[in-house]
DNA sequence: ATTCAAAACTAACAGGTGTTAGTTTTTTTT
DNA sequence: AAAAAAAACTAACACCTGTTAGTTTTGAAT
């Protein structure tokens, strides 16, 4: 059973470094360091420094599709869906912390992907908005504005890879619960 | 009156160019051609490229320190103090989301300064969270894990300069209102 | 033991990086 | 109009960047 091959531990060493200091100022060389090879040698295992880049924030994002395409799919009311958002969000970002530093914040040095991706978050983004909107209208939520409960809860679900690697002592479960908690019971009615 | 001399322009310049594609992938070429002029020039109005950074980054922070201290000077009760809170960072959000941008994004590139930073930062956390802390203390709030109301608090605010560039049908008082009934309603009680 | 592929190496490239030195042009002050 | 100051310029530096070409080493299969 073949568990990690080279290729996919230096995609994971490369998220750990770009989360840290950024996709532009992470060198192939820095990345050979760390790997405890020379830069060369890395091209072996992978086409570009882009294409790990791709690799990274590609997957991720096609996982938050699929996991919305899931939580649509099911007949539950609004606020059930906002807590199965939050769910998707705590599980990927505890599984992959680095990985959403690099979609959260080295997305736009996406080169041919970078279309793709938006397209992606554009979508996602709306898929969350009908769902809000379809709360207000049968009085699950409050009646405020859409966008500013929209940008609420997306800004704390999205900048769950900067804390989660910092609080161990909260399992998944936990955490996911008391955000619902605090995320929720304040919009709703 | 002088209004804006060059440096100044130079740095708001700057901090632009660093909101959209990050302090590292910005050259010293690119700022220069953006404000028209050569690279060398630049050098007639600014210590380096890492002073710009600094400028921005160490100015804001030292703004967000100065508000918390008037807001804790204050003898309001925990929810006054959120909800101005809430106004410093919307306000200063709106009068400067590059510089913002570069602080949220690219503060760990801080050579000199980066200790600085980030004592400022840190006591700015604290005092944030003793703020929850007495408010769950006497009842204002409800006793949910205080970290992760903090957390989820900060993320929002955090993320205020992504956003309010792009919904300017908003003005400062209806957002921080806004804000306050989505962001506080929740946790109190 | 030999073969063969995977994975490392050395050396080098073409272009980009922040920055300095010294000079010329432009603008302001007298 | 002359002098001074501000702000631009050209040219160059030492080093760093991603990447390629060609070669050697390593480790597993025959």
């Amino acid at each position: 059973m073949k568990t990690e091959n080279r290729k996919t531990e230096i995609v994971r060493v490369a998220a750990h470094l770009f989360k840290e200091k950024g996709y532009s100022a992470v060198t192939m060389r820095d990345l050979a360091k760390t790997m405890g090879i020379k830069a060369a040698s890395l091209y072996n295992h992978i086409e570009s420094k882009q294409s790990i880049l791709q690799d990274i924030i590609v997957s991720i994002a096609e996982e938050f599709t699929q996991g919305m395409s899931s939580i649509l799919a099911e007949s539950s009311n609004s606020i059930d869906k906002l807590n199965k958002i939050i769910s998707l969000h705590v599980t990927i970002a505890s599984k992959n912390a680095d990985g959403m530093a690099a979609l959260n914040t080295d997305w736009m040095h996406l080169e041919d992907k970078l279309n793709y991706y938006l397209d992606l978050r554009n979508s996602y983004e709306e898929n969350f908005r009908k769902i809000i909107q379809a709360g207000i209208d049968n009085n699950e939520i409050k009646n405020e504005n859409v966008e500013v409960i929209l940008f609420s809860l997306l800004s704390t679900l999205r900048s769950l890879y900067l804390w989660i690697p910092k609080k161990e002592n909260l399992n998944e479960a936990q955490l996911a619960s008391s955000l619902s908690h605090i995320l929720i019971k304040g919009i709703n009615t």
